[in-house]
RNA sequence: GCGCCGGUGCCCGAGCGGACCAAGGGAACGGCCUGCAAAGCCGUAAAGCCGCGGGUUCAAAUCCCGCCCGGCGCUCCA
């Protein structure tokens, strides 16, 4: 027992978290198919379970954290037609655009970040277990896995056979060669001009699912304790993987998790409405934006489609420099106190503890860094502890703190005014500060008068 | 059509049977502080009742039923 509920996609409630190995968590979250920008979506994704990993670790859970990279998809072979070159050497530029991306957002990296490409050889091995165990059949395209063979493979999206082959049949082009519409592809027979590796049936490629089960069971081990991703990929992904473990018996994750998606003026971003924005679009936007993306995304519980706009935004950096605000204080009064402070703590994992609570978990940050502030006004002993508390609650959120003191060359200049607008006060030659302040403004820097001396930051 | 998740203040967003019937963030207003600011603090802003209509209960934003509206999935997708 952990004391952690999550909610679990496929009994559809919210379940404590019982790791397979008491103190242990292995978590695996689907990656991105790398060809093209990150966009918001995947940060998001991203985001969720850096933030479920950091929890677990906060309370002493020993993580480790696999996210797959896609290298090798139709998207990929298109894109690389498309530009005349290799579909590796579109995949190594995308997957590098994607982690610098994720790096810039705080995102810690996975334990492991395996590639597709480099697990073939285990998913060949695995689709000749399906295959040995009568789940899958070939036919002149490929190998197929028989849905109808796995007992409760709908499960995960709460819907029968029958159903889903209803839906099956108006919306995907029927395939003339399977036994069933709802079968799909674990082995795709080459094509011309296409990567393939070979296999007891014939050069190809590996599906779309088999990888992420391979990559899986092969990295954490059977019955590993979380599989996680964003809920678009419930059906037909996760429910494909699953049908592939339970296809040759081996017990998959212990709890599936999903995150809602990411509305742009209330319709999901996605990259076939072209409504999307890019990671890297909107970390160039702002400095201080990495960080308020993340808090955005903290104010809405994960299972909750969340909208992004500009006002929303610049509501989240104002709520950033909050937390700033107080680092500084701190730093130019007293030191960081050691002891946290019991009582937000305990609200806070309160919250966290239940199906990953984090808007409310947010608040408890936020009211921990008001009553810091106040005790820090009255000059109360708590203040150091409560400053501590604060700042480690947004720690435990992978939210960084910035003292704003400057230092970069490019600094110099503005150092130079602030000492100037001091001399000015110092003469009680307001004019002159005041115009020198308004230079600095047009900079992008506020000044600041504290007792200890003048401080600035960047706006 | 079927499945899942929702509809709470000016905006975002918690709360899911009773502790102050509504946390926290943003925006707004008044005061303190300041040379003036900024930051911070103190306080305020009529949520006519938490989409609508029924019901259950001593008690509902919170449970049940129906309806309306939105998002996502059923197609590559985080």
């Amino acid at each position: 027992m952990t004391g952690i509920e999550l909610y679990d996609t496929l009994t559809g409630e919210i379940r404590p978290l019982e790791p397979r190995e008491p103190g242990k968590v292995a978590l695996y979250a689907c990656g991105p198919t790398v060809y093209d920008h990150p966009h918001l979506g995947h940060a998001r994704s991203a985001l969720t379970y850096d933030v479920l990993r950091r929890y677990l670790e906060w309370r002493g859970l020993d993580v480790r954290h696999v996210a797959n990279i896609t290298d090798i998809d139709d998207n990929i072979i298109n894109r690389a037609r498309d530009e005349g070159r290799t579909e590796s050497d579109v995949a190594v530029e995308w997957e590098a655009v994607y982690v610098d991306a994720m790096a810039r957002l705080d995102v810690l990296d996975p334990h492991d970040r395996p590639r597709a490409t480099e697990w073939v050889t285990e998913m060949v091995d695995f689709v000749g277990r399906i295959m040995d165990a009568g789940a899958a059949y070939t036919t002149g395209t490929g190998v197929y896995l028989r849905v109808g063979s796995v007992h409760g493979y709908g499960d995960l999206v709460h819907r029968g056979l029958d159903d889903l082959r209803a839906s099956a049949g108006a919306r995907v082009e029927v395939d003339e060669d399977k036994e069933d519409p709802l079968d799909f592809a674990l082995w795709k027979a080459a094509k011309p001009d296409e990567p393939s590796w070979p296999s007891p049936w014939g050069p190809g490629r590996p599906g779309w699912h088999i990888e992420c089960v391979a990559m899986s069971l092969g990295i954490l081990g059977d019955d590993f304790d979380i599989h996680g991703g964003g809920n678009d990929l419930v059906f037909p992904h996760h429910t494909n993987e699953r049908a592939e473990a339970l296809a040759v018996g081996r017990p998959f994750a212990r709890h599936w998790v999903h995150n809602a998606m990411l509305n742009i003026e209330g319709t999901k971003m996605s990259k076939s409405l072209g409504n999307y924005r890019t990671v890297v679009e909107m970390l160039d936007e702002h400095p201080l934006n990495g960080r308020a993306f993340r808090l955005l995304v903290l104010q809405t519980h994960y299972r909750k489609a969340m909208e992004v706009n500009p006002e929303l935004m610049a509501s989240a950096r104002s709520a950033v420099q909050r937390l700033d605000a107080l680092a500084r204080r701190s730093s130019t009064s007293a030191a960081a106190g050691d002891d946290l402070d019991e009582t937000a703590v305990k609200a806070f994992n309160s919250a966290m503890d239940d199906d990953l609570g984090t808007p409310q978990g947010v608040a408890v940050m936020f009211d921990t860094l008001h009553r810091a502030n106040a005790a820090l006004d009255r000059g109360a002993e708590e203040a150091p502890s409560l400053t501590a508390t604060a700042i480690s609650l947004a720690g435990a959120l992978g939210l960084s703190v910035d003292e704003g003191d400057g230092g970069t060359d490019a600094d110099s200049a503005v150092e130079e005014l602030v000492a100037r607008r001091q001399a000015a006060r110092e003469a009680k030659d307001w004019a002159a500060a005041d115009a020198l302040r308004d230079e600095l403004a047009a900079l992008g820097v506020v000044v600041e008068d504290t007792p200890a001396g003048p401080i600035w930051r960047r706006q």
